[in-house]
DNA sequence: TGCTTACGCTAAAGCGCATTAGCTACCCCG
DNA sequence: CGGGGTAGCTAATGCGCTTTAGCGTAAGCA
């Protein structure tokens, strides 16, 4: 591999063209303060010469780093929320990107990991803003990013406290959408296997599940899991061995949907004949099973987006409503059935 | 949101404790060149104000940008590939940010915009090295890589030019694995649904199959697809109407096995009894469906911490082979049974 | 003609750090 | 007791850019 080229500075073009540095940053910037026939000699030349501005020095002058920060916090083994945050991730690149910015992404392994991310890439003036997401009850994250005073957008679910701005889905409004069909589709037994208690939406879920389905819930209504496959497979089994089989589950994500549908067959029942199943969660997954998955969609591209429009807002002081809500739809598909 | 807290600067530690820039400066470098009562001193004035070093300033100061890139070409919807870009990019992104490196990532629609990415992450000085993936036929990636001096490590396969180095999967070890297994099992038809044909891993694979099944492939004996779920339902149909029926076929990724084996009961053919299904790529959806899947394991996990590895090396100026490779293994399921 | 304005440009400072050269004690050794 | 060496420090320079202040010239106006 040949040594990388030594790039032409701002002075080359200016001694080149027999002008001043400032000058030629004008021209550049697209700011007053020279000719047009000065400009355009400038900007040909600079295209000449590949010329671009270093981006540390354009940031230590003033500018910007251009830059927002992503962490994602991995402690349980979620690869069903793989495809999510992949997803997730996509959409704010893509709204990022067009306006110049680059995506800086890091995992880590606990909380305290990411707090220490974050405040470095705080202090480092590394990042305008950041992007963070899976908020748990009593995370430290919203204070600490407000201490910090560093702009940030929770992705997924409303701050308790009203610290940072979110984006998020509607939790409860899914749940409706979900009670509703297999309400509507004559179910009276239902039951929810969700996540793990900590994470917020999973409360505000089971919280809205148990609200929707009040008067036909099954027993017991509510299993927690920790996203595992063998915990879905669990979980599913206490519900059909519990006192009151539901003739319907509704999984936090479709990796625990899989995991029922397999464990129910495993019951010797059959889904939906016997049980109906709802994924809270769509992936192609949901729609390649057999049968295929009713689940409730909110394509996570178009959240990523709008998460990272809202936090260059933030970023840019623009002003703008603290919490964005994206609206949830349900696919039907061959895994419920009329009862 | 309080207004971001001014950060103190290498100016007000030196200041508030009497001393020069410089002496401050080398205590916190650990330089020699200041006593170690003063070093202990900056050290402790420097944790209890927060300091942390600017990182454009440094980076303009000669230290480099301490970052790496990786840039995503996404122009089929290769909704399959995303587990296991997630899981690259996390390996990746341990080894990275364990040696203080942080990860610039980047999504784009075409080649084209991927060079222009790549150029401007050069002239901006704003990356040390990147990371590219899925190679094709006639990439200009490798070429346009070595002529700006930016070190890349390719991720996936050879470069046939051998201008970039690479960590790749020995995919004509993955073939000759799912082969024996499926020919030790008594199969003696084996078909193949490949991806994308200019994709150069997938031209390799194809390659491999032949070879490797060469006196018992199926007619026709490779069907090409876009890596989507409608093609692999396709690509499947078209192998059981042809004249010479397959009693095993081999899958590209998790993704098409899942339509494939969909495409086969639609067909009223049962898998395995009638047909076994093998697939190249591993994902929890391999386990979780019923069957269970066949599958070749590469750890991407594994496979992304050896290709920053391998980057950092290449940054640093360390001796190393041009290639390395991974050993694939496979994982024998429900899917495959002896005939 | 004399005044003000506006334009097109230059010079210089500064962003926060690393690094080099230089300077002053002090110690060791002959 | 003097010279060389070294430890511990400072001053100054530069990285590549943006930005402010200032300067000369030409145009506009009375």
């Amino acid at each position: 591999m040949p040594p990388r080229r030594t790039r032409p500075t701002l002075k080359d073009l200016a001694t080149r063209l027999g002008i001043s540095e400032s000058a030629a940053s004008f021209a550049l910037n697209n700011r007053p303060g020279v000719s047009e026939g000065t400009r355009r000699r400038v900007l040909a030349l600079a295209k000449e010469l590949q010329w671009a501005p270093h981006h540390a020095a354009r940031n230590l002058a003033g500018i910007t780093s251009m830059t927002v920060g992503f962490v994602l916090t991995r402690d349980v083994q979620e690869f069903g929320m793989e495809s999510f945050y992949l997803r997730l991730l996509t959409g704010a690149q893509t709204v990022l990107s067009d306006r110049g910015y680059g995506l800086l992404f890091q995992m880590t392994r606990s909380v305290e990991d990411e707090l220490a991310v974050l405040r470095r890439w705080s202090e480092e003036r590394r990042v305008e803003g950041v992007i963070i997401s899976d908020l748990r009850r009593g995370d430290p994250r919203p204070a600490f990013l407000t201490e910090l005073g560093l702009p940030a957008v929770l992705a997924g679910g409303p701050d308790p406290k009203k610290l940072l701005p979110c984006v998020m889905v509607d939790d409860a409004e899914a749940m409706r959408l979900i009670v509703d069909h297999l309400r509507g589709t004559g179910h009276r037994r239902l039951a929810y296997v969700s996540g793990p208690g900590d994470l917020l939406h999973v409360h505000r879920r089971t919280a809205a599940f148990k609200l929707a389905a009040a008067d036909s819930l099954a027993s017991p209504g509510v299993v927690g899991t920790d996203y595992s496959d063998e915990q879905g497979v669990s979980a599913t089994r206490r519900l059909i061995e519990g006192p009151e089989r539901p003739d319907a589950v509704v999984f936090d994500n479709e990796v625990l949907a899989v995991a029922g549908v397999r464990s129910l067959r495993g019951a010797g029942l059959s889904v939906p004949a016997d049980v109906s199943v709802v994924s809270c969660e769509d992936s192609a997954i949901c729609m390649a099973l057999q049968p295929s998955l009713t689940a409730v969609q909110r394509d996570p591209t178009v959240f990523g987006e709008a998460v990272a429009r809202k936090l260059l807002r933030l970023v840019h002081d623009e002003p703008e409503p603290a919490v964005e809500s994206q609206q949830p739809t349900i696919v039907i598909r061959e895994s419920t059935r009329q009862r």
